[in-house]
DNA sequence: GTAAACAGTGGAGCGCGCTCCAAGGTCAAG
DNA sequence: CTTGACCTTGGAGCGCGCTCCACTGTTTAC
């Protein structure tokens, strides 16, 4: 499929597109015309790709583990892998959350803390 | 203290410090000489602030939440109210981790997916 | 008095993740 | 043959979250 097709069926534009084929998150390979030629497989890659960008995920962090995943010599030990990595991202800001939450509670903020200084 | 001791404790730099206090997420107060004068309240405020953007808040948004506390005219109720956003936001992520888990899963790449089409 | 350390402002630049041109090539329909 | 939709590249610009720099003023130490 060419570049405008992925657009519509992704929900990205033909710029991200193009981008993220410059960062290394995609792969096409060119028609004789020079056009972009994309394989059905690229629709629920992106889809993933924005996923993993919502959790907090740089484009650079997911072309990296896109990568692994492709080089890895056992596919299925190479996914695990990646699923704890994620999995203790969630679970350490989990954790910041809490402490989030307590700060919060320590500090409910009342007036100007600059206000005894001022006078 | 002044933005130089401010920046010590906080473990940010006076540029970043002078920045946020342009975004509206911390004030200070001028001595006579210009120079800005922080209350030590200044520095948990600064680790709550990394906090929450570590968690992926803007800093933005983390200002409005900053106003609102302070705005609040119950400020209990205005604390487990943010309470509740934070904490759906990371429900939010976790139930998006889960879908991007089973993406993953169903997905193990094996090769490049455009290799039929180029032969 | 002078040097060093600290403060201020303004503006440029940077990495990220894009968006939006401008100028041009390709292709199918009428 | 023209029109229009679609594609290409290149480069500028933008919001975010800063960093770095130049230049200037203030305070502290000797
Ligand atoms: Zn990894
Ligand atoms: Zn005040
Ligand atoms: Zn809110
Ligand atoms: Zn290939």
């Amino acid at each position: 499929m060419r570049i405008g097709e992925l657009a519509e069926r992704s929900g990205l534009s033909r710029d991200a597109i193009r981008f993220y084929e410059t960062r290394g998150l995609l792969e096409s390979h060119r028609s004789p015309n020079g056009y972009r030629e994309f394989a059905a497989d690229a629709v629920p890659w992106l889809a993933y790709v924005r996923t993993a960008q919502r959790l907090g995920f740089t484009l650079a962090a997911i072309a990296a583990h896109g990568a692994e995943l492709r080089e890895a010599p056992d596919s299925a030990a190479a996914l695990s892998a990646l699923f704890a990595e994620k999995i203790a991202v969630v679970d350490a800001k989990m954790s910041e959350l809490a402490v989030l939450r307590e700060e919060l509670a320590e500090r409910a903020v009342t007036g100007c803390p600059l206000r005894p200084e001022q006078q």
